[in-house]
DNA sequence: TAAAATAGTTTGTGGCACGTACTAAATCAA
DNA sequence: TTGATTTAGTACGTGCCACAAACTATTTTA
């Protein structure tokens, strides 16, 4: 289950991957490359998760452990480590005096920034391999597959509320 | 730097993802989906991964930590628990006795072969969303991206002691 | 054969995720 | 209106995962 375990078995023709196994390996490189850009600056992939939801949005904490699919005490002791080292901060709402808001501080904001740029930069590089055309030719297919995904379960991905 | 915020910015064209962002967005996806898929056995993605890489061959503890890119006492608590769970075995190494190989029990490579058959299902249902010619194309090119990446760290995918 | 290197474990620390139990505030119902 | 229920968030205990440092046992080397 590792890439190369996963790309071991079931290659259908000599020199080439199979796609199952070939899309397998590309997301945990990719995945992986995050991983190493955000350990650079000290941040967890569910930390840089927790700041890239906040470049955008200033959510409740509650609204928090639904975007991040996570239990809200996970979400309790998340924001108070990220908090800790200054990188979000707790507002209280005025709406709800239970609930709290979470917010980006400068410093949170320029972390994320800086990993998202190193990991676009990445992920651009390794896709500088193809040529022009394939390049286009790969995101058309990958966001066909994302739309149609997304439309699986209900989700029009270029909503208003989703995409704005 | 969740998969939605990861696609939020930079959207070049309306209605279409940038590559980067599909493509990161699609590593989320798929990722996700073997984490799910994992967890309906128990099983976290290092186990997995553990699993995943016994299935064709007996490790050291040393290699192992190699292949997983774990610390040497990391790989000690992750083998302990599996062989809590009888998911693996440690046997002594014949050739070097302060070596320990691991294996996998048949409970190990009856669980592995699950986890990996019902996560290739779902990769394979996604792609199903596309015509045959376009999953063809896109295997095509992530193949290539994937043997660009490899040659890129010297590394030859198609040698037999990668390839089997 | 003595010193250095290697294989693996143990222990301590911290992040992450969960479930349970709890407080405070908001909402609902009688 | 007030009493019961629901909701938002935190605190605590548990377990997994990852690391570094310290340690034992073996192998290699000089």
């Amino acid at each position: 289950m590792t890439s190369r375990a996963v790309d071991r078995r079931a290659t259908a023709a000599p020199e080439e991957l199979s796609t199952v196994d070939g899309l397998a390996q590309l997301s945990f490189l990719i995945h992986g490359t995050l991983e190493r850009r955000a350990a650079e600056r000290e941040l967890s992939i569910i930390q840089t998760r927790l700041l890239g939801v906040l470049r955008d949005r200033k959510p409740t904490m509650n609204e928090l452990a639904k975007v991040l699919m996570l239990d809200k005490s996970s979400i309790s002791g998340l924001v108070d480590r990220a908090e800790r080292r200054d990188l979000v901060v707790r507002v209280p709402s005025d709406a709800d005096r239970r609930a709290v808001l979470v917010a980006l501080t400068d410093r949170g904001r320029a972390l994320v920034s800086d990993v998202a740029a190193r990991f676009g930069a990445d992920v651009s590089s390794l896709l500088d391999r193809l040529p022009a055309s394939d390049r286009a030719t790969l995101s058309r297919l990958v966001s066909r597959l994302l739309v149609a995904h997304a439309a699986d379960r209900g989700i029009d991905l270029f909503a208003p509320t989703t995409t704005g």
